[in-house]
DNA sequence: TTGATACTTCGGTCGTTTTCGAAGCATTGT
DNA sequence: ACAATGCTTCGAAAACGACCGAAGTATCAA
């Protein structure tokens, strides 16, 4: 098939609003099962399949048997970036939303994963406390972590030159998914921070959802290290 | 329209064969009129005035209106990256082609324009040169220009800290268009080193063309100034 | 074994979309 | 004024794909 149309059938495929549905449901990074991803499309199982079935071969979701439940997730960050370009077209809103940049309420009622970073409050809070101590700079389409960045991300442990060796190099980006209004940290260093985050034990999940719950050791952390301020 | 049903309705634009033709075509930045991407799509006038107006309606694309022609662009640099991210799920043998670091064969027989940066041979050599010379990092979704890089394109007289103030932060990534094979430098650095060769007269269009040629001076300047050996 | 749950496959209907011929406007050139 | 060119609108035919009911397979729990 010509590259051409092997992009028409991927853009396709995000294309009906079924897909759509699912793919934007799955973009937290979780793996959904099918039906799970029917309710959230709002059709039947068997359309569901069909569409996962078409989704699956095309190389945008992998799938994990599991005793009588197929989990399906996101096939690569690669997919999820791609669904955040299209959403940025559609949502120019959002997009157009400026990053403050001056200090404000960090009420941190709730968090949430994004694909493979922090989203919801505390992922918002996060990247303007960041942003605030000018340890990040962030614009509309890339962003930057500063010296003064890397002294504190290494210091809280994180190793952005490792980071930014096993990708490309230091990928830094705002994340617009739409269940926030406003851009918030994604990219490796998103994603590091994030991993970072659940192995010191400052965040948790909330069981069978997509939220996440800071500890109180984490809030105390966030706060004396990225200087996160709790409501 | 809620969020997911534009988010659809974009992908879904994207996902016509005829259309992703025409997008593919207006890749490289230039204008194009109705009659030109009809016939690159290989269909009817009508047909393609019909998905013109469709893309132009969703802020796809911008028209502009010249005599009895009207030329068809890209809307925006977002639009292009949207393009490029289904591409990458499209045809992921070109991104899993990796940067090249050592010497080569740096062939200088054709450069294009590719959206706003500069891509075919050109733009590879180019790429290569800079990543050589050790001013450019390139990984597989993101780069950076390093201090050598910042020193040698100062010198050139491209500003980089007013290409990083007007868009976001330094933006530095490969394109994988796919009539280039390897990726090349895009992002807010790569538009403003081909604009400077445009501004210098290093380069020319070919009239009626999407190729660029490299005037005798641009040779000299190219070789001394960034290294780039031509065949 | 029996029944329930999770999911897939089959088959047919129905709505949407693409397509192009034909006709209609607008602009340019003679 | 007249014809030619570039493009759009109209209308109808054809193709495609989404959908769901029904039936089938696999796993789990008694």
């Amino acid at each position: 098939m010509s590259n051409n149309a092997r992009f028409a059938e991927i853009a396709a495929l995000a294309g009906d609003p079924g897909r759509a549905s699912m793919l934007n449901g799955l973009m937290d990074g979780r793996a959904l099962t099918a039906s799970e991803l029917a309710q959230l499309a709002g059709i039947t199982a068997q359309s569901a399949s069909s569409h996962l079935t078409r989704m699956t071969d095309a190389g945008l979701l992998t799938v994990e048997k599991q005793g009588r439940h197929r989990y399906h997730r996101l096939a690569s960050p690669a997919v999820a970036q791609m669904i955040e370009s299209i959403m940025r077209i559609a949502a120019p809103e959002i997009a157009a939303k400026p990053v403050r940049t001056g200090p404000r309420d960090t009420a941190l009622r709730a968090g949430r994963t994004c694909y493979d970073h922090l989203a919801g409050h505390l992922g918002v809070a996060i990247t303007d406390a960041l942003i605030d101590g000018g340890h990040l700079e962030l614009g509309l389409d890339a962003g930057e972590v500063t010296e003064s960045g890397r002294v504190l991300l290494a210091r809280a442990g994180i190793d952005i030159e490792a980071v930014a060796a096993r990708r490309g190099r230091i990928l830094c980006r705002p994340c617009l998914d739409w269940s926030e209004r406003r851009p918030h940290l994604a990219g490796a260093v998103g994603a590091a921070l994030c991993s970072h985050c659940f192995d010191q034990g400052w965040i948790r999940r909330v069981a069978g959802t997509r939220a996440v719950s800071v500890t109180p050791n984490g809030q105390r952390q966030l706060r004396e290290t990225f200087g996160v301020i709790l409501a």
